[in-house]
RNA sequence: CGGGGCGUGGCGCAGUUUGGUAGCGCGCAGCGUUCGGGACGCUGAGGCCGCCAGUUCAAGUCUGGCCGCCCCGACCA
């Protein structure tokens, strides 16, 4: 590709509200282009580089037996109706009508229309096991895009299914899922580090998450210095030591407590520090007005307290659901709270002397102990963090940034369930099909790439998925010489089926250096009037690993040997 | 959805406070000089100032409404 005529120009400086390298990068590499929030163009750059990560995904999947098909972006809302995911999605979806008042959406996912297709494709155990897959357009109707590619509402994906006669197979399915996984991500050039997660709204009870850790991620990953756990924040539990039983505590009393409805507060006036508190958060589980008690210095986690319940939203209460319990905003604690289902953090200590909320405005009750005081369903709703103990192994958790490039999902028999989805066992019972669901974003993946392969000129590509793998230079284009050793070289690239930019522009040394230094090509080739004096041309990699001169007619074998030898090792 | 910010040639921005000829840098086109790390000179093209109303002799600037984009939070496979 001669550059002269490439489709987009590199950019001197990203717009100011750009935070992420990724996103900076790829946008003044004339990699991507913005068209609305969350919607993206990927220029021919970032094509090639997404089409390269694209293989690397369908070589291994195809590897542990998937087969390729592709599934429609438009989808009938019937189908997501018998899932029920057409309400449980609102307001995330892109929704329409056709013609005819009929309505759709953009598939969010493709569990729903694999399922209906296997329930009419699949009869009999003797065609299972089946791993399907695709690349197909999601749409999501995020409520706030962000970070470039990262967060987005239109993207590619690769979502395989994998269908079984038994859980057993889809335990085998999960573990193919997981070491493709391992190899694909490897392949491209990122650490991805497998971390249990939440299974959020996919249904079905075991979930991973592949996570690239990177300062700036959206997610919240704790991980054992030990090595044994990784856990998304959503998910994440601690080893909890309880406070000893204390015996002898005395009878609960109220203290006054002017003014102060925060443990902060609190712990500042009463000199106590604020794991002697209890917090009670209100909060309304599907509607219901439920009271969860945590210990005074920790924070409620959402996603647990709906994984752990089963519930769909929680919302804070308003001041009429305190009224209702029986109690007043600031104040609230678990004694004496009425129509409130009690919910008590695994946190809180049995047997221990706590200080709680008095229900009552500018009150507390000293000496409440659960067990005796209160009671209510335990279950481990806070939020781990940084410094806690590992459940496993005790072992201390430290807290990271990162980016889900990809998940796993044990479904079970959820869909297939909901879909009447069966198939005709070797007993001859009808059975639901067990599934499996598995998820890489191509194009989180390739920023990804770049937030791992950067430095403060610019994207540094693996040879693997570098859109180019030479990028030729002309110093001075207008140098007749140069120009036709250059073009003899250039000719003898492609022939030779080395990928290669050319940049035969009449720039200067200096924004040609840039704009190299800036696209990120692995090896760089330089024909100047220096080197042809010598007869020579000078190579050159973009991580700096490597600086050589070659008389020219030796550079395209000297190059083509080079890339093999990369592309070799990153297969291995 | 809550809070904050921004919208002016292709890109990055100033101008809005105090209404009065639309600017700067980069980029782009032509000519010439230069040629190993974002060169230089001369000439030139390019702007519904996000949109719609309103106030005014006069609106990029003031008022109202709307739209879009970004950041923090909430939310989120």
């Amino acid at each position: 590709m001669r550059q002269s005529h490439l489709f987009g120009r590199t950019l001197r400086a990203a717009p100011s509200d750009a935070q992420l390298a990724s996103h900076k990068l790829l946008l003044r590499g004339a990699f991507v282009r913005q068209v609305a929030a969350g919607i993206w163009t990927l220029e021919p750059l970032g094509f090639r580089v997404a089409k390269k990560l694209e293989q690397i995904i369908r070589e291994e999947i195809d590897r542990i037996g998937g087969q390729e098909m592709s599934m429609p972006v438009i989808n009938p809302a019937t189908l997501w109706q018998e899932s029920g995911r057409w309400d449980s999605l609102e307001p995330n979806a892109f929704r329409f009508r056709d013609h005819d008042g009929r309505d759709f959406m953009i598939a969010f996912t493709h569990e729903e229309i694999v399922t209906a297709h296997a329930r009419e494709d699949i009869v009999s155990y003797r065609q299972l096991p089946i791993i399907v897959y695709h690349f197909q357009t999601k749409g999501r109707d995020e409520a706030r895009p962000r970070g470039g590619l990262v967060r987005v509402r239109e993207f590619v994906m690769k979502d395989s299914y994998s269908i079984d006669r038994d859980f057993a197979g889809l335990d085998a399915a999960y573990e193919k899922h997981r070491d493709a996984y391992a190899r694909i991500f490897a392949r491209a050039g990122v650490r991805a580090l497998m971390v249990e997660s939440d299974p959020g709204n996919m249904g079905g009870d075991v979930a991973h998450e592949f996570q690239v850790l990177v300062e700036g991620g959206e997610d919240r990953i704790l991980i054992c210095e030990n090595g044994d756990y990784r856990a998304n924040a959503d998910k994440a539990t601690r080893k909890i030591e309880p406070a000893l039983s204390q015996n002898g505590v005395p009878k609960a009393s109220r203290i006054a407590t002017p003014g102060a409805s925060t443990i902060d507060q609190l712990s500042a006036s009463l000199k106590e520090p604020s794991d002697r508190f209890l917090k009670t958060v209100l909060v309304k589980l599907d509607g219901d007005i439920a009271a969860v008690v945590l210990p005074g210095d920790r924070e409620l986690n959402e996603a647990k307290l709906k994984a752990r319940l089963g519930a769909k939203e929680v919302r804070f209460a308003t001041d009429a659901d305190f009224s209702r319990a029986g109690s007043v905003a600031g104040f609230i604690g678990p004694v004496g709270l009425r129509n409130a289902r009690l919910i008590v953090d695994a946190g809180v200590s049995r047997g221990a002397s706590y200080i709680a909320g008095a229900n009552v405005k500018d009150a507390h009750l000293r000496d409440v102990v659960l067990g005796r005081d209160f009671e209510g369903e335990v279950a481990d709703v806070h939020d781990a963090r940084e410094g806690d103990r590992c459940p496993r192994c005790g072992g201390k958790l430290t807290m990271h940034r990162g980016i889900e490039v990809g998940n796993i999902f044990k479904l079970g028999t959820f869909y297939s369930e909901k879909l009447n989805a069966m198939y005709l066992d070797e007993d001859g019972a009808r059975k639901p099909l067990v599934m499996g669901s598995y998820g890489i974003g191509v194009g989180r993946l390739l920023a990804t790439v770049v937030e791992e392969h950067h430095d403060d000129k610019g994207i540094i590509w693996p040879m693997a998925v570098a859109p180019f793998q030479v990028h030729l230079l002309t110093l001075p284009h207008t140098d007749e010489r140069v120009r036709a050793a250059a073009d003899q070289l250039y000719a003898e690239f492609e022939q030779a089926g080395v990928e290669v930019l050319y940049d035969d522009r009449e720039d200067s040394a200096g924004v040609k250096f840039a704009d190299a230094d800036l696209i990120g090509l692995p090896i760089r080739v330089i024909v100047s009037r220096r080197t042809i004096e010598k007869g020579e041309a000078e190579v050159r990699l973009r991580d700096g690993s490597k600086e050589l001169f070659a008389p020219l007619d030796r550079v395209e074998r000297g190059v083509k040997t080079m890339i093999d030898e990369r592309l070799a090792a990153a297969t291995a």
